[in-house]
Parts: structure tokens; sequence; C-alpha cells
DNA sequence: TTGTACGCGTTATCAA
DNA sequence: TTGATAACGCGTACAA
């Protein structure tokens, strides 16, 4: 026979190999599948002919056979930064470990119009149909979406996302975190604050930030906006913020890319970190702890972010019950040389 | 009736659909995928009974009836650093623009064991199931399994792999920009190098930096090795390659994570960079501009690798040719200062 | 313009 | 221990 014929992308099917080893296609299933008896003899056969043929069984057949897809989904916003990129390690590799794929939709770019056509509806109606179960993080997709999906009744994990009936929801930490983080600032005797994000929905972890911050800080604190979450709207608005009289003394980042943006500004301007200016993060990604000065920042477990929700969204396909279903991670402060000076060797 | 029956996971089918509207299965597909004629009553009819269902096709049945999977695929080594989510951020976006979804899988942690059930064969063959076509990073994968996956006739496009018959390979210049790289540091009067990187194998992008920067500097460079391209992993070798006497004057490190974990490493022993020793990187990863000195690397066009494997890959699938088959984008000399003071306003 | 009926590749039930 | 055969959900010739 033709070799390509065998090999072609359209597929060996499970006749092919069932004619081939003179059997009937319930038998080589059975045998692939160990469900059922199968004579050793005839096994032989069966495995033999699989092999001849590099059979591999139509994904599509199987799902619609089985009434499963074997994958599950990811919503993001982009992959831009580590951020996202550290959950989807974590998720990916738990989901993998499941014996699951991972398909992956990045929200970016598709803009939610008010009216008409929305993309990131559609693209997420795509998704979710193929797949058995989506991690969707908070501000990503239009809440009448998420309404949708829930409705739908898809297994669904949120992440940073309110708590919510119908989905099981995870996020850090933050309100607490963010009180300790004024605190601490309060404590090198700073007074005047901004904080420096780009805007932020009601509920969602940024927010959240902030309210802790202005708990402790009240009027000294004002909030500052950035167009993203990136480095370059860091350093953008940090040159305006810093530049002038009415200059902060400590500014409080939503990110640690934001922050690093901060540090560069301040540089560029002549201002010295900490000591004109003190700067902090959040996140606690890589690059923090090699910034000069290195980062005072809030550590998040974002690979355990992922591998938590690929999880919980196991357990929710699996018709188990999950035994938190709103779940808080705890964060930890990080203090380095960018928010101020501190007595060596001190804590 | 029971809303809940209405969205059920298990999914609402097209005959429900058409029995809902009092028609037939073939005028709500005809209707929803805008193929064949349809009156303006019956469409109507169609649209809202598929809106009070919320009805969506079952992937799994419009792929197998369709033959294909709208599904596109990418293998990578890890998502730690920033150079493959890069990639796979250009991936993405042209992909999904092209209307398929993407499915990943991280080889990290799989190990190739030389005998018994190879894990990433497995989960290749598996990825390669559900999708229409995929894109491998070089040396991901074990040789036999491209040369199976070629063989399957599967549309395949290597990232930073050797030109291979069967399948369409793509990767960024290495060699010419490592000669430019080590000319620089020439420039610069430095004498004694190393090539700091991991083990790398042959033909693999690392390797051709390595050939190119060997050229020049003949047995004034010297091969180190780290366990992995990452941070710490630099940092650790450096620390080793740095204490002592025959310490170089100049490092280079075979990408831009390691080349940070050598600046850290001379900062920790008290040497200055670049006066006690110059580093250079490679990929120019945002960190690289923040780092402090800033890194001198050479950056290579991650998102445009991804873009084009995207575009390359949608072609295969559709049967066209591919202009380039095996194509090398450029990349370009980022002179900063971490290889040596360089004159103010000088090029 | 619409409907019938077959094919896509599996799984799994039920007889044999 | 094995083999027919009915789903699974959809697309689409072909006939009407």
């Amino acid at each position: 026979m033709d070799e390509r014929a065998d090999a072609q992308a359209g597929g060996v099917t499970i006749y092919e190999v069932a004619q081939r080893a003179g059997v009937s296609i319930a038998t080589v299933s059975r045998t692939l599948r160990g469900t059922g008896p199968v004579a050793g003899a005839t096994r032989e056969k069966v495995l033999r002919a699989v092999e001849e043929l590099r059979f591999t069984p139509s994904r599509a057949g199987v799902s619609l056979a089985e009434g499963r897809h074997a994958a599950n989904g990811i919503v993001f916003p982009n992959l831009s930064g580590p951020y996202f990129a550290e959950v989807l390690i974590g998720y990916e590799e738990v989901t993998s470990e499941l014996g699951r794929s991972v398909v992956i939709l990045s929200t970016k770019g598709r803009e939610p119009t008010p009216r008409g056509t929305d993309a990131i509806r559609d693209a997420v109606r795509e998704l979710a149909g193929r797949v058995d179960g989506l991690v969707v993080f908070g501000s990503t997709v239009p809440g009448d979406v998420v309404e949708e999906l829930v409705a739908s009744r898809l297994p669904l994990v949120l992440i940073s996302h309110a708590p919510m009936p119908g989905a099981v929801t995870l996020r850090s930490e933050n309100t607490a975190s963010a009180r300790a983080l004024a605190h601490h600032l309060l404590g090198h005797g700073h007074a005047e604050f901004a904080f420096l994000g780009a805007p932020y929905a009601t509920g969602d972890d940024v927010d959240l930030r902030w309210q802790g911050v202005r708990e402790v800080l009240g009027d000294a604190v004002q909030p500052v906006l950035t167009a993203e979450y990136t480095v370059e709207s860091g350093y953008q608005a940090a040159l305006r913020l810093l530049r002038g009289a009415g200059r902060p003394r400590a500014v409080i980042c939503s990110d640690d890319e934001v922050a690093l943006g901060t540090i560069l500004a301040a540089e560029e301007l002549g201002l010295s970190v900490p000591h004109d200016v003190a700067v902090t993060g959040w996140d606690d990604i890589m690059a923090a702890r090699h910034a000069r000065p290195a980062l005072t920042t809030v550590r998040q477990p974002m690979r355990e972010l992922g591998a938590r929700a690929a999880r919980a969204l196991d357990a929710l396909i699996a018709g188990l019950g999950v035994e938190d279903a709103h779940r808080t991670l705890d964060t930890e402060l990080i203090v380095r040389g960018s928010c101020g000076p501190h007595p060596p060797g001190g804590h």
C-alpha cells in the first residue's frame, strides 16, 4: 500500500484497523480502551494493525460519542506581563496532568462594543463550545457574558472575581495586604501618597487594593490613573505625577509593572528612589527583585492561583462539590529597598 | 418549560431548534451558516428559536461533519520567561483573527525517557489529534516525534529548527548577529570572554549564537554551561565563573535572563558592570531595558515570530504554498550600558 | 425554497 | 469472547 495513504491527514479510521485485524470495530475499541474482555491473540492482532496503520482515534469522533471534550479553556486579557503567564503556567501544568488539553483565549484587542456584534461574547461562546469547563479572569469578560456562562451550567471558575452563585471564585487577598502595606509606609514617616494604577472596576483586584490603602491613609492618598497596567503606562503617568511641586512622597502602584515604570520616570526626573520618592508594587514578579532599588511589593501566589483553579474546575466537571467555593489565597508583604531605608538586619 | 433544561450542559441540539421553529434541521443549518437560500420569514422563525433555546452547535458534531477542528496547536517548552510568552502572544492574536482556537502544550516536566512510554510523544499525539495544524518550537520535542508529525502530513511549522523537508521552518537570525556582537565587544578592547548558556543542542538558536561568537573570538572565548535559561541559573553559574582569578573580561550570555542573573552575581561579588566585567544578553526582553546597567543585547522579533508562524500555518492548512518555506527573521544589535562605556551621543 | 437521508468516526449496548 | 448496530450532533448532496 502507498505509505502516504496510511498517514493521510484525514486519518485512518477504526474500520480500517478492524478490517486489517480481521475483527469488528467493537473489538478494536475495546482493545484500545481496555473496556470489556479481549482474547490475548485477538488483542495482539489488533495492536499490530494499530501500529502498522498508525491509528489514532479521531478526536471529534471520540468527543461526540463520549459527550465530552477532554479539554478545558482559560480566558485572560493578555499575556504581556508575567502575571497572567504565571497563572497560566500553573493552570496548564495541572490541567494537562489531569489528562486534558488547554485551550486559550486572549480578549486583548476584541473590543466590547456597546451595541452590535460583541467579539468577546462570540469568542467566549466558541470557546465554551469546545471545552468541558472554563476559567475566566475577572474583568476580561462583560458581566452579561459571565451570566450567560453561569446560566449555561458550564463548569466555571472565576479568578479575581467577586463571589457569585453558580460559579467557583478564586482570588488572592487584597484589602488586608493593602492596609499592611499602607501601615508600613506610614512607618517610614511618609505623609503624602498617590495610588497609581489603571482605571479599575468595582470589586476587581486593584479596586480592593485601593480600598485597603484608602482605609488607612484616608485623604492623604490620591488616586491617579494609568492607561494600562504596563511599564510604559506607569512610566508616562509617573512622569506627569512626579513633575512639579505637588509631588507625593510615596507612590503605591497597582502592580509591579506600573511600579517599574514609576522608578524609570523618577530616575529620568533626577529623583532618587526611595530618598526623594518611595515606590511600591504588587505581585512580586521576577523583575521586582532585579529592579534598582529592589521593589517593595505584595507577593501573590500566581502559579498556585492557576493550579487551584484547574483543580477546582476538574472537581466541578467531575460533578464533585468544591470544598471552598469562594476562596481567597494569602499574600505576603515583601519589603525591599524601594519604600525607604531599613536598618540592616531589620525585619 | 424548565429553564435549566434549555441551558443544560449536554446542550440543545439542532433538532430541538428545528422542531421549535417548525422546519427541518437542514434549514436551521443553512440559516445559521448562511449557506443556501432561506426565505425571510423562515429565517426569522429559526433565529427566534435559536435565541430562545440559546442554541450553539456542538463543536464535536461540527468538527466531525466538516472534517476539521478550527483549532491550531502550539508546543513550547515552558512559559516562565518572556520569550515564549511573547511568541505566543503573536501566535494567538493572528490565529484567533483567522477564526481558529489555540490549544497549547507545554513540554516542561514531561521527561523524554529513553525507553518506555514517552510522555511528550503521547501529549503531542493527543494534541495533533485535535487541531488542524501545529507549531512546534525547536528542541521541545524529540526528533523522531517531529519525524512522525511530518510523516502524518499534519500542517507543521517549526520555530527555531533547522530547515527540514515536509515542514515550514521559521527562526530569527543568530550567527551573523553573534558575530556583530562579538566584534562590538572587541571594539571595547575586551580580550577574554565567556559564553554563558545552558547546554545547547546542535543547530538550536543558542548553538548558532555560540558558533558566531566563536568564529570571531576563537580561543579567546570559553563556553560555560548553565542549568537552564533562567535568571537563577545564570546567577548561580556566574557566581562560580566570576569568582577567582581566571575571570573573563566579558560574559556573552545566551539570552537576557541568564544575563540578568549574571549582573546579579557580579553585583553580589562586588564587581562593577561594565567596569570590571561586561555582560550581554539576547532577545531584548522588557527587563533588559530596566536592568542597571541596561543590557546590551540582540533584539529578535518575538511576536512577529509567532504571528508569522500562525500565518504560515494557515496557508499550509488552506493547502496554499508558503512563499518562503524556511525563513529567517532579522535581528538588531541593541547597544546599551552593560557592555562598556560609549561616548555620549555616539551611535 | 425546503426536507430527507446519508456520512463523519467513535463508544457502548445488547445479542449471539 | 465477539459482532451488529444504535446513538452522538451536525453538514450537505439530492430530491422535491
